[in-house]
DNA sequence: CGGTAGCAGGCAATCGTCTGCATTGGTGGA
DNA sequence: TCCACCAATGCAGACGATTGCCTGCTACCG
C-alpha cells in the first residue's frame, strides 16, 4: 500500500529537466544557476508531485547529517529540560534535530554516547557535562567536530561555551543574606571537579571576604553531586558540626531541596531559624514551602545560546572563540529572612524582600 | 588535521578482501557466508582501523535510519522527561535514536514536525499529542510508517498504545475520599478532546455512582488545556460557584497545583478546607506542601513499553495490535484528609494516610 | 562576418554500504 | 572420468542527491 517514495529523478522527469537541474532548481543557494521559468517549471512539478528530498542521500553525498549531539547528564533534572528545548527550538529554525544523551554522570555511558553520536555524523556537539580535562575534547578536536560547551568551562582547551557568571550569582546570594543581618552563612558547594561547583565555592569565599564575613571551613561541606540526597547529607552534617549558622548558600536547588528535608527531619522550619538560598531557579521551584530564595539564570536562553554557536561554528566561522556568560538574577521569595526571626513565617507569594538599610529589629 | 574517516573499502584492502565480503564479515547476519579465519582476519584490520561504519551510506541502501521521532506536548512538562528517557534507553539497547518534537499543544506545529520527521525517514513514530480523530494517524498508515500512541487511544484507527488505566485512577481517586468521608467531591476535569480527559471525566461519573454519591454539574469544571493556569481558573470558579464541595479530585498534577494556587490566594488551606487529589504523581511534586495526594503510574515503563512495541511494529511483527494498560497506584500524602478537620495541619513525609473505618471525628 | 564571453543545462562521477548474481575451486557420486 | 553441486568470495549495480566539468547556444563586439 506503501505509495513508492518521490525522488528527483521524478520531479526531473515531470519538468522535463536533467536531475542535476531539478537539483539546482529545488536549492535556494543554486537556484540562481537555473533559469527562473525553468525553476518554477521544477517547483510545481516537485509540489505536485509531493517531493521530499531523501535527506539521507543528501547526507551521504554533502557530509552533513544536519544533526547535533546534546550530552546532559540526565533529563529528568528539571533545569534541563528547558534548556534543551531552547537548543532543539534554536537548531530546528536552522534545520537541524538534536540528539539527546543522557550519561547519568557516568564516564563510561559518556564515552559510549559519545562514540554513539560519532557513528551516526552529527555534525557538532554541545556538551553539558565534561569534567575538567575530560579527553572527550581532545578527541572531538582531532576529529574536527566542533564542540559547544554548557555550563562548563575547560581550562585546558579554548572552546566555545555558555553559562552563567556563578562568581556573581554566588556573589549576590551572600549580598542578599548579608544584607538580611546574617554573619554565618554556610555553603553547600557542589563537586569540585565540575567548573560549576569550583566556581560557586570560589565566589562563595570571595563574597564571604567582601563583606568583611569569615568564611569558617566548619561551614563549608561539599556534595559530592548535585543531588537532593547529598543536599540533605550535607545539611545534616552542617547541623551535627555546629548550629551556629543562620543561612546556607546552596550551590544549587537541588541541594537546596536537601536542605528543606534536612529542616523537616528535626522539626526546624525555614527561614524562621535557617534561611536558604539555591541557585538556577528551577522550573516549579517557586511552588515549594517557602517558595525558595535563589539565583535565576535564562535556562532556555543558555540553550538558544549554544546552539547558536554551534551552528556557527558547524558554518565554518573561525574567528576568536567566543565565551558567553549570561547574567544571573537574585529571586527574593519566602526561604530568607532576617537572623531568629522565629515565629515570622512569611506569606505566600513572590513579595520581593526589601534590603534593610540598617540593622532594623 | 582531519583523519581522513576510514571506510569499507580501507578495511577489505588491509584484510586484502573484496569490500563485499568484509561487509558480510562485518554483519552478525551474514557473518556465517564467510569462512571463519576471513571474518576473524576482517575484524581485527576493522579494529586496528578503528572502522566506523557509515551510518548515513547504510540508511541509504536499506532504507532504515534506526531512528524515530517522538511527538510530545512539551518537555517542560516534568511528566514527559522520566517517559521520554523509558524511550531512549529502551531505544539505544536496540541501536535506535529518537527525536524529540515538542507540538506545544499546536496542531500546526504538530504537522510540521510530522513532515521534519518524515524528511529525516525516522523508521516510526511515538505520538502523545494525537487527539480523538488526528489526520496524522492516516498519513502514517498510507505510509506504511510505524506508530504507537501514548497515554492517548485513537477510537477510529487500531493502534499499538500504551497507557494508564485512568478510569480505575480516578475510581482510586474517588474511592479514597470517599473513604475519608467526603460527599460533597468536585473534579477539574481535563480538555475533553483528548482521551486522558474523557476517560478520567467518566471515571469520575462512575466512581461517584458506584459510591452512591451524586455527581453534581456545578462540582464539575473542565479546564481547557492540563496547566497550572487552567486549574487555578477552574477552582476559583468551583469556589465562586459554591462552597460546599470538601474536596476536588483534579484530572491531573498540574491541575492540583493550580487548585493550591488558588487555595493560597483566598487564605484557605489544604486539606484542612479542602482535600485536593492529583493525577500522575509527576516528580517533585512530594515536596510541595503539602505533599500533594496523587495517582502514580510508572512514567518509565510507558516510556520502554512504547518503545518496545514500535521496535516490534518496525520489525514487521504484523501481529494482532497491543494495547498495553499499566495499572495506577494510589499514593497517600498529605493533601487529603477528613472533611472539615480544620486545624489538624498533617506533618510533614509521606506518611500514608489510614482509612477510617468509620465516621471517627 | 568571425570570435568570444557567458548563460543554461546536461553528463557522469561520487558519497559508503549492501546484495543479487556470477565465478572460482574443490568434492563426491555415478 | 565427468558432471553436478556447494561453499567462499568477487563483481557490479543500486540507493538518491550533489557538483565539477563540459557542451550548446545566444548575443555582443570589433
Amino acid at each position: 500500500m506503501a505509495d513508492p517514495p518521490v525522488t528527483l529523478k521524478d520531479v526531473a522527469a515531470r519538468a522535463r529537466v536533467h536531475p542535476a537541474t531539478a537539483s539546482r532548481a529545488l536549492n535556494p543557494e543554486t537556484r540562481l544557476l537555473v533559469r527562473e521559468d525553468t525553476a518554477q517549471r521544477v517547483l510545481e512539478a516537485a509540489a505536485a508531485l509531493g517531493y521530499r528530498p531523501n535527506t539521507v542521500a543528501r547526507s551521504l553525498r554533502t557530509r552533513r547529517s544536519h544533526s547535533v549531539g546534546v550530552l546532559i547528564p540526565d533529563l529528568n533534572n528539571p533545569l534541563f529540560p528547558p534548556i534543551v528545548r531552547g537548543i532543539e527550538d534554536r537548531l530546528a529554525a536552522a534545520g537541524y534535530v538534536a540528539l539527546i544523551g543522557n550519561t547519568d554522570g557516568d564516564a563510561d555511558r559518556e564515552r559510549m554516547l559519545f562514540e554513539q553520536m560519532r557513528a551516526r555524523h552529527v555534525d557538532g556537539l554541545v556538551l553539558a557535562t565534561v569534567h575538567l580535562g575530560d579527553p572527550l575534547l581532545a578527541e572531538s578536536a582531532r576529529a574536527d567536530l566542533p564542540v559547544v560547551l554548557m555550563n562548563r568551562l575547560a581550562h585546558d582547551y579554548s572552546l566555545p561555551s555558555v553559562s552563567v557568571d556563578n562568581e556573581r550569582g554566588i556573589r549576590m546570594a551572600v549580598a542578599h543574606l548579608a544584607g538580611l543581618g546574617h554573619t554565618r552563612i554556610a555553603h553547600i558547594a557542589g563537586p569540585q571537579e565540575v567548573s560549576t561547583g569550583l566556581a560557586r565555592y570560589r565566589g562563595f569565599i570571595a563574597a564571604m571576604e567582601a563583606h568583611g564575613l569569615t568564611a569558617d571551613p566548619d561551614l563549608i561541606v561539599t556534595a559530592k553531586s548535585f543531588s537532593i540526597d547529598e543536599g540533605m547529607r550535607c545539611a545534616q552534617l552542617l547541623m551535627e558540626r555546629d548550629a551556629s549558622c543562620t543561612a546556607v548558600a546552596a550551590a544549587n536547588d537541588m541541594l537546596a531541596i536537601g536542605c528543606y528535608a534536612a529542616l523537616d527531619e528535626v522539626g526546624l522550619s525555614c527561614p524562621a531559624d535557617l534561611s536558604v538560598v539555591g541557585f538556577n531557579d528551577m522550573p516549579f521551584i517557586d511552588r515549594l514551602r517557602p517558595p525558595l530564595t535563589t539565583i535565576r539564570f535564562p535556562h532556555y536562553q543558555v540553550g538558544t545560546e549554544a546552539a547558536q554557536l554551534l551552528l556557527e561554528r558547524i558554518a565554518g566561522h573561525t574567528g576568536p572563540v567566543k565565551v558567553l556568560f549570561l547574567a544571573p538574577e537574585l529571586v527574593v521569595r519566602g526561604s530568607t529572612g532576617p537572623p531568629g526571626a522565629t515565629g515570622t513565617p512569611p506569606g505566600p507569594g513572590p513579595g520581593r524582600a526589601v534590603q534593610p538599610s540598617g540593622p532594623d529589629r
